[in-house]
DNA sequence: TTAATTTGACCCAC
DNA sequence: GTGGGTCAAATTAA
């Protein structure tokens, strides 16, 4: 009946989802209705949609390719978990203890450099709200620190090919760039972040913003339990005890509430409601005190979400002149 | 016992 | 050939 392949239908239902999302937005952005607050809401949460489509599309697109599927070896002969996708050729003479590393070694396809990428520049390890785990440390040439490999948690259960790596760019003061590969594309964290402005915070300075990613006691989050998690993620233990630490020292948040001090962002400091964080800020570096922030995207969508502006942390009064010398991605 | 981190080896893009 | 990214056994921590 149909000749079509389930992933080809699967495509063909994301891309007449995204077409009718699209169209609800183009009719919501018509300036009869524009004016109207809850319009501007929905054009917002058509715009989440889309931003969910493409990167559903972009997923089911690449996964054959480069998905962890790919690790799934073509020709096993067997289904022993010690074979994926090595080499037949260690049935040497290598008596060494190595001959015993060998079997296990190359079965990983190394990421294509067309893949998204962000950079953050942070005077402090920042929580991303992901979950994250510890793959590998690599001494960088010419670098006086190792550079820290994560991949997200949820890599086998569901998939994420999300990656960062962390280096300490700078002594002092103590510098951490962070690099983020690929989105997440686990359904781990309030995604698109929530923001909820809150100004009557006690305590809280007149050019500061609150921005709370909390879910727990927003009701609209039941309209979206499929998407969003009803309780923050768990952030497992992340940091190696060394060098990475958890950076939160301002203690304006809770692990509930998930309220973040942003200091001056000037991104923010627009009068009228505040703007869901749409794909058109997400190109090009975000400067503010708590860091800064480079976006790269792929090529394929170009209002692609892979810069998940989800965290930052308060630093007070840090010249931000200071990043300029710092290269980025794009 | 389970899960996360460490670390040396392997693989691949340049 | 080299450097960087990833794998996975061993180790450590909870």
């Amino acid at each position: 009946m149909d000749s079509s392949s389930p992933s080809e239908k699967l495509i063909q239902l994301l891309v007449q989802g995204h077409e009718s999302a699209n169209q609800l937005r183009l009719t919501l952005g018509k300036p009869s209705s524009a004016d109207n607050k809850s319009s501007v809401a929905a054009l917002d949460l058509v715009n989440n949609v889309l931003r969910s489509f493409e990167e559903s599309m972009s997923i089911v697109s690449r996964r054959p390719t480069e998905g962890v599927f790919d690790k799934v070896p073509v020709n096993t002969g067997g289904n022993s978990p010690s074979s994926n996708g090595r080499k037949a050729d260690d049935s040497e003479e290598s008596s060494k203890s190595t001959s015993a590393f060998k079997e296990r070694r190359g079965c990983y396809k190394r990421r294509k450099p067309t893949t998204q990428t962000s950079t953050r520049i942070t005077p402090n390890l920042i929580d991303d709200g992901h979950a994250w785990r510890k793959y590998g440390q690599k001494l960088i040439l010419n670098a006086k620190h190792p550079r820290n490999y994560y991949r997200c948690t949820h890599k086998f259960d569901q998939g994420c090919l999300a990656t960062k790596q962390v280096q300490i760019t700078e002594e002092d003061p103590p510098m951490y760039r962070t690099t983020y590969h690929g989105g997440h594309t686990c359904q781990n964290l309030l995604k698109p972040p929530q923001i909820i402005l809150d100004s009557t915070i006690p305590g809280d300075s007149s050019n500061s913003v609150f921005i709370s990613f909390g879910s727990t006691n927003q009701p609209n989050t039941k309209l979206n339990h499929e998407t969003y998690y009803p309780t923050f993620p768990l952030v497992k233990q992340e940091y190696s005890t060394q060098e990475l630490k958890p950076s939160f020292n301002h203690n304006q948040s809770s692990s509930t509430d998930h309220l973040f001090l942003l200091s001056d962002l000037t991104a923010f400091n627009s009068p009228g409601p505040m703007p869901v964080l749409s794909s058109e800020s997400d190109h090009g570096d975000v400067i503010s005190s708590s860091g800064v922030y480079s976006c790269t995207t792929s090529t394929t969508h170009d209002d692609s979400h892979s810069f998940d502006l989800d965290m930052l942390v308060d630093v007070g009064d840090l010249d931000v002149s200071q990043f300029d010398q710092y290269p980025f991605d794009n």
